[in-house]
DNA sequence: CTTAAATCCGACTGGTTATATCGTATTTTG
DNA sequence: CAAAATACGATATAACCAGTCGGATTTAAG
């Protein structure tokens, strides 16, 4: 039920980019600063976000990361998708990653997951990484609300 | 991103237990072979479930598990909860597994995330046995209209 | 042409979790 | 007392996650 600190960082790093898109290429060091990330990790995962061609990279001093691709072409389904395999919450339910379950003819609580399932799809994948960015950050105060009825989660 | 084996299997059981409420103990040997699942794995969850007060058992030949309250009573988000400790996609979101993040006052794409886990525990904590028992299982026709626009998951 | 600073690549590690399996003790009923 | 069930604790093991490391290669500036 959670995402992996690989996507989470990717995440980072990636709205980084967008604000400096069409900028001069941001080296590693400072994507891990400014995102609070362990450097040599972050390293990995822009190989890694560069092997999908979301982003380019330069050599050398001077060097860096940019964004290879308009941030309205990539989704956050896409990124967490690929480092975390699948977004649905169990496998009967998952395209990306189905498998049959013996009990699907019988199943009743399949149908809920589901739900879930379709809902996160529909969320992630239409969240660009340029609409997201246009956003503002979630306020405390909104926190709250959210929290008040108190299911927790 | 994912729910666990031992949550799947508790389902599975406290399904079967629903179908048989106020009716004869059923053996986990019966439990196992109706729901496809590892008996002794099963013994494990039987004794947590019991443990939480969802079931009851008695010892013995002529032994086995029945429900210990009413399926209005339990939620499915409760056990996903109890077993993945979790419903949130990421920490930043969650009231039980909730954990500061210093980007928090930066962050954008927590949005996105916050709105799937308020969905996510919707569904979850309205779904009580007793409804979700009511339902049907999803066919195979659902399941391909679902996926068609396939985004995939 | 040297050097500083960056990316690139592959290996490795240490810890945790997921998914069980096993042996045996205890309880209950016929 | 025997059969069949739960109860309990230990063990196994394989995969995965998060992160580290050493060193090779590339590039720009002086």
């Amino acid at each position: 039920m959670r995402i992996s600190k690989r996507t989470d960082y990717a995440l980072r790093a990636l709205f980084t980019l967008v604000d400096h898109y069409r900028g001069a290429p941001i080296p590693i060091r400072e994507l891990a600063r400014r995102n609070d990330v362990p450097k040599r990790f972050l390293e990995q995962i822009m190989l890694d976000l560069k092997a999908q061609g979301w982003v380019d990279s330069t050599a050398g001093i001077r060097g860096g990361y940019v964004l290879a691709r308009s941030p309205e072409k990539i989704t956050m389904g896409e990124v967490v998708r690929h480092f975390d395999g699948v977004l649905a919450p169990i496998e009967c339910v998952s395209v990306t990653g189905y498998k049959r379950c013996s009990q699907e003819p019988v199943c009743r609580f399949r149908r809920v997951f589901l739900d879930a399932r379709n809902y996160i799809a529909g969320v992630m994948d239409r969240a660009t990484l340029a609409e997201v960015a246009k956003g503002t950050p979630v306020s405390k105060r909104e926190m709250s609300v959210n929290f008040i009825g108190g299911e927790g989660i």
